[in-house]
Parts: structure tokens; C-alpha cells; sequence
DNA sequence: GCGGACAGATTATGATCAAATTCTTTGCGC
DNA sequence: GCGCAAAGAATTTGATCATAATCTGTCCGC
């Protein structure tokens, strides 16, 4: 799956390519809330596409568990359950540590540099307080190294997982709780001195970190919505 | 995600539905080669479908691993490396004892009477040679217990594991290899007692023993190919 | 309340266009 | 004259669209 969306390269891509990749990234990166109706035509003209593309767009990002299909045959975004966020958990650890494990045995140091270059920026996303530059970065930095562990299924299995927790992102953000450590950067030292059981404890603390704020938000919109 | 494909029910899905659980049932149950070319309007004729719902099951089924696109946006079964069949079987270790022992839970005595009754139909299966109601039983046995736990995310992700390896199946069955000690038996037993411990054993070494089964086959079909 | 018509949305079909593969043919060199 | 290879035509396949048919939910009138 191709996650680096060189802007060159995407004017060639076939219609539903490109259509599955915006929606995709609003999914990913909070500009679609949890609970969100999602509708083939609404979608045709706020993207300016044709409906099929924009019905094969769907369908897969509803195989993928991003969108969510109602007896009705409506479309829209999950609204995860504390149980669900439990089960996303419970995956993201048993999946990401493993990826960053196999994704370091292979790297350059080139490429952990590079990791770091994309650490710092979403440290200034951070301080302009640009959310969508910080998911985004975000993203690219998991993403950067577990792609390096050469594991296609269990890279889509934590793609799949991402994707299902994006939209609870938003509000996560929107709420501009404390940032906590920076597992980034102890990932990364960890990387630097091949130390595998660090790195995993550092991928481990970010995701149990990330998960929670999740939690916690959520028990708040909850409460509200009651 | 509907397992129990009720002919009554299956009467009213929507075409793309229907569609779609064909070719899986056909990917799962050994009825697809690896390496199998897949074009849409091939099922288009043989499944006597129109071109849209054949699309949609097929993009569905893709954006689950079950089929595999190509550059050049052609469609075949895909045929796993042993690395592959390393990751599906770490992630399949990772997630299902875990659903074993959370469906384990919720269960009540009548539960496992049915499982056991799934179990005793494998046999006969088994005995009259019946390749498609073994693997078909086989599957049941496993999802029955899982949907159970009532973990839908994780159900999604161990189902997508194995639409990957459904069609290497076929070459394992083929072989009639030794079929080994009856690991469901000591699942089911290990659930009336209640014993998580035992459970998961078991199950793991079910997984254990099946993608053994296809490592060695896909090895030796490697070698014959070469 | 109950029932039926209406509006909005989705599903499904078939046609049309574009891309890729295959096959054939043509031309060159030996 | 023979064989290889490149060019091009024909076929196959995929992508997209416009449209018809179907379904769902709602709103009005009784």
C-alpha cells in the first residue's frame, strides 16, 4: 500500500485510486467526525467525482472497517465503543511492537535520521498548533518504520486498525490534553542502539498513551451526549 | 460480518452481497488456485452476475487480502512466501487464543454442545473424503467459537488472515498428509472445564499444526515449480 | 394512529472509452 | 530463403458514466 501519495505520481492514478486515498486520509487524519453520515452522492460532488469510483472507494474502505454499512444500507463514520478501543488496543500491541522489532534489524542509519527528521516536524506541527500537520507526521513516523519491517499483512492488518481509530482522533485533539513524553524520541535512541526490548517498550508506552487519551475523550463525549 | 449464510436469508441479499460471499466462499473453501487469474468479466459470465456487483465484491475482497492487484490493475488469487505464511501465522497466533478465551467466557453448556456437533460433522467429513465440508467445517468450528466473544474488530482481522491462506489450503488437502492429534477435541474439552490455560494451547496448537501443513506443502509445490 | 404518496439515496444494467496484452505482419539482416 | 525482431492491428480486459429500477424513510391527509 502506498503511503508516501507523491502528488507527481497522483495525477496518473486511476479515478478510484485517487477518490479511496482523499477519503482515506480524511479518515486517517480527523476531517471526518465519528458518527458522520457518509453519502455515495454527497461524496460525488464534494470530491467531483463519478459514482462508481466513489462506490468502489467506499466499499473498500468499508472492508477495511473505516466506514461502517447500516442495515439500511446507510454509510457512515464508526463511533467506537470503549470495548472496540479495547480490541484496537489489545491488536496495536501485539502487532506494532513486532514491526518496529523487524523494521530495525534492517535499518540504515540514514534511515533513523530520517525518522528523526520527521519526529521534529511534528514537533513544530505541535508548536503551530496545526493538527492536521501533527496527524499526518504522526502517521509518516509509525508508518515510516513499520513499512522498513518487509511484513505486507501485517502492515495492512495496523493500517486497518489506524483507520478505524482515526476519526476519534479529532476530538482527542480538539481537546489539547497534555502531550505527555515523547516516545518518539526514546524509539528512536532506542533504534540508534539496536536495542530491541527498549524500542519495544517505547512503541508500547506510545501506543498504551495514544489509546488512552483516546479512552478518555471518549468517556467525555459520551457523558455529554447522555 | 454474516458466517452462517442461511439459504432462507441468502434469498433477499443484494446482489453485491451474494456475489460477494460466493467468491469468498470460493477463495475460503479451496476452489481458487494460487496464483489464479481473476477477471471481472470471467465472473461476470460464471457467476452470471452483472458487472457492478462483480466489481464491488472484488474490491472488497482485494482491500481484504484475499485477492491481490496488480500494475497492471489485473486481479489474481495471491500465492504466499514463506515469509507471508510466517506473518499470518504470527498475527493468527496473536489474535485467535485471545477470541477463544474471551468467547470462552459468554459461553453456556449448549454452546459447546453445537461445537462439538460441528466437530463430529468434520469427522465424517473427513472420513468420506469430502474436502469442501471439512474445510467448511473446519471454518465454522473456529468462528463459531470466535463470534462469540463478541470482539467484532478482531473477528474482522483473524477473518481477513484467513482469506489469505484459504487458497493454499487446497494444495494441503491434496496431499492427505497426516491429519495429527484432534486439537478441537481438547478445545472443547478445555472449554466445558472452563480452563483458559488449556484453551489457548490448544488452539495454538491447532494453528501450530495447520500452517505447518501449509509451509511444508507450499515448500514442496515451490520446488516442483522451480 | 394508519396508510399511501413523495423525496432522497442506493443498487444494478449496459454502453462507451481507455489501457494492456496478444497475435500478426512486415522488414531487416544473415 | 530463413529467422528474428520490431511495429501495428485486433482482441481482451478494466474504468467510467448515464440511466433505470428499487428501496427506505418521511410527511401529509384521513
Amino acid at each position: 500500500m502506498q503511503t508516501s501519495d507523491n502528488p507527481v505520481l497522483l495525477a496518473k492514478l486511476p479515478e478510484h485510486e485517487a477518490t479511496y486515498r482523499r477519503l482515506r486520509d480524511m479518515v486517517l487524519f480527523g476531517n471526518m467526525a465519528p458518527g458522520q453520515k457518509v453519502t455515495i452522492q454527497g461524496i460525488t460532488q464534494s470530491l467531483q467525482a463519478g459514482m462508481t469510483p466513489v462506490r468502489e472507494a467506499i466499499r473498500r474502505l468499508t472492508a477495511e472497517g473505516a466506514l461502517e454499512l447500516h442495515e439500511n444500507r446507510r454509510v457512515s463514520v464508526p463511533r467506537l465503543t470503549p470495548s472496540q478501543l479495547d480490541e484496537i488496543a489489545f491488536a496495536r500491541l501485539a502487532l506494532e511492537p513486532r514491526l518496529a522489532q523487524m523494521a530495525m534489524i534492517r535499518m540504515r542509519s540514514e534511515d533513523i535520521d530520517a525518522l528523526a527528521a520527521i519526529d521534529s516536524e511534528i514537533d513544530t506541527a505541535i508548536e503551530a498548533e496545526d493538527v492536521h500537520r501533527y496527524l499526518a507526521g504522526n502517521f509518516r513516523f509509525h508508518f515510516a518504520i513499520y513499512e522498513m519491517a518487509a511484513a505486507p499483512i501485517l502492515l495492512s492488518l495496523t493500517q486497518s486498525l489506524w483507520l478505524r481509530f482515526g476519526p476519534s482522533l479529532r476530538v482527542v485533539i480538539e481537546s489539547e490534553a497534555s502531550i505527555g513524553p515523547d516516545r518518539h524520541r526514546d524509539a528512536v535512541a532506542a533504534m540508534r542502539g539496536q536495542d530491541a526490548r527498549a524500542l519495544s517498550e517505547a512503541v508500547e508506552a506510545d501506543i498504551a498513551q495514544g489509546m488512552d487519551r483516546v479512552r478518555a475523550e471518549l468517556a467525555g463525549t459520551a457523558s455529554a451526549r447522555a
